[in-house]
DNA sequence: TCGATGTGCAACTATGAAGTTGCAACCAAG
DNA sequence: CTTGGTTGCAACTTCATAGTTGCACATCGA
């Protein structure tokens, strides 16, 4: 109903992308520096500079980061725009989840059954 | 810095919740009818059972959903707070994100030096 | 041109998570 | 007590993904 449905897609990238620490950590260091290269992002992180090149390319599908070629070296850097979205997501799916409760308990209390629907 | 580092553990097992798409369709279900069992659950989803009670736990580790044991059957439902958390925390985030894109786009642009696209 | 540094691609391993099946234990109602 | 429905536990399979290593390709500087 009032749930945003159209970036699901985003959601469900972001959502994905963020459940892994290492990859919390690359955004970590990433929004902290401004631009940072996978070489340089794998020397503060204990993984190899690939693994953190397939991170970063999971971030980048999620649209987390966004990489840009200087020369011959790939700068990535932060784009907070999905993310934030799925923040927008998450804020309207806890707000829905708490106005059910609140339905649900004010149902129940005057109803005084708690019989839901299963017999 | 502003962000919350006091809830890490409980944002880290809501993300890490909320990254598989059963569990975010289980959430759903449990958010629309208040209360549900896992046997019930599992009639409105294409896995097993166990699949869903594993899925369960999950969730319930990560403060997401609450099991009651009423008589011989077992009722969970959705729990708002740490979603609520989760949610504030990355807004918080993406927040953070911005305001240091911002700083470092007005210090490039004060600087003059960088040819970001025009060589 | 030549070397050094950085990136890209591919093959491989392995650990964990999602899912299944089977069976035991439990509880309510006949 | 017995029976039908419900939960709990355990072993097992399967598959995705995080990680590794090795080498080829590009690019900058001397």
């Amino acid at each position: 109903m009032s749930l945003p449905e159209a970036d699901a897609a985003v959601v469900d990238g972001v959502l994905a992308a963020l459940a892994d620490p290492t990859r919390r950590r690359l955004l970590d260091l990433l929004s902290g520096h401004g631009q940072a290269t996978a070489s340089t992002l794998a020397q503060h992180v204990p993984v190899s500079r690939q693994a953190v090149v397939k991170h970063l390319v999971v971030l980048d599908d999620a649209g987390l980061v966004e990489a840009t070629k200087v020369g011959r070296e790939v700068r990535y850097t932060v784009r907070p725009d999905s993310l934030d979205a799925t923040a927008r997501w998450m804020t309207a799916l806890a707000a829905d989840w708490d106005r059910r409760l609140a339905r649900i308990r004010r149902f129940a209390e005057a109803s005084e059954i708690s019989g839901t629907d299963t017999p």
